[in-house]
DNA sequence: CGATTAAGTCAACAGACGTTGGCCTACAAT
DNA sequence: ATTGTAGGCCAACGTCTGTTGACTTAATCG
């Protein structure tokens, strides 16, 4: 069993996942191949045989899916609760959230991704929900604005107080703050401070 | 006058003005010493005989102070839109901010750096006009998420729907949102939805 | 069995990086 | 004019990077 050889296509996920993992961890320039291929206990020319480059390994690892759930079943008034828990979801059990955004700050390919994926995933979740549908790009965006804020601080720089928050708080939180995103004024009245 | 020289204050002037410009532009991995050198026409033996270090030239570069003016005289009604108003002035004005959140995402010293900013420099801010003194450091770190996923979006990732916002567009929709973050509710009541 | 193919290793390349030490050269004081 | 010194340049080092090509080994098939 020691010494059998994996598959092909078992190899090439090996590699993947590790690639997941350093390029989460690390960004981009930061990830090696050669630190890759050794979390994958394998030769660093396996790497390249198998993806080609390692811009291409990086496309095939950042590969990202939202899988935003259809809310046409939803009420209105809960989107922003349910959007605030599915993006938690999300962005805690995929590793490709945290690559894009740790490597968006410093690779355009990965900041052009990134773009695409608000622009084509969650612009037209919004169109279908909110009231102006030429709002709805503008909508996206601070949805990304409010998600990528949370996900920054959270998850990357780690700020404390925002790590000691716990789940249900986050949502709590973020849920008012996203439904202000989707249905909400968008500054065009008057001051709404009370 | 072309062939005299610069006295060692000004050349390090120099080299630390085109370091900021790298480092922002670049992150800290991708802005190399001998690209700085070249910016500031000058030997990259220099940059070290002045800085010692790429890593105290960074630190020397990612100095940020946000500057933020006291808002005992504004009426807490306001705080938000002269809050929002004064982040969006330093952000395009300093070059620092950028640096620290582009290099923040894989540089830990960096996430230090902007961990301490906002605990040492909004945290007491909050504090003082905040309703409960024990939720000024969470306020604060939202008043963080506001603040840096807006300009992720805006001068990082460059969401064009963002982008295409217009300052006084960004001012009207950031000042209320910072305005929940400092006064608002945190989350502990009913579902605030209308 | 022998031959073919796929999976994996090894060693090395060319380039870029941070960093170093020695060598100029312009200026100021003697 | 001669020295001292501080600002600046050059060439090189050691290391790490992505990437390549030739070689070795295990499985498959005739």
């Amino acid at each position: 069993m020691s010494t059998s050889r994996r598959s092909s296509t078992e190899t090439k996920a090996v590699i993947l996942a590790a690639a997941r993992e350093r390029f989460g961890a690390d960004g981009y320039e930061r990830a090696t191949i050669r630190a890759i291929a050794s979390d994958a206990a394998i030769d660093p020319a396996m790497v390249m045989r198998y993806f080609g480059n390692k811009e291409k390994l990086f496309a095939a690892a950042a590969d990202v899916d939202l899988r935003l759930p259809a809310l046409d079943a939803v009420p209105h008034a809960h989107l922003g609760a349910v959007l605030s828990a599915h993006f938690l979801d999300r962005w805690e059990d995929d590793e490709a959230m945290m690559i894009l955004l740790r490597t968006g700050v410093t690779n355009e390919d990965a900041a052009e991704r990134m773009r695409a994926v608000f622009a084509e995933q969650v612009g037209p979740l919004v169109a279908r929900v909110c009231p102006a549908p030429t709002e709805a790009p503008r909508r996206a965006g601070l949805v990304a604005t409010q998600v990528l804020g949370l996900a920054l601080c959270r998850y990357v720089l780690r700020l404390p107080p925002i790590v000691g928050m716990t789940r249900p708080e986050i949502v709590a939180w973020l849920g008012p703050q996203l439904q202000r995103c989707l249905t909400g004024d968008l500054g065009g009245g008057a001051n709404p401070v009370g």
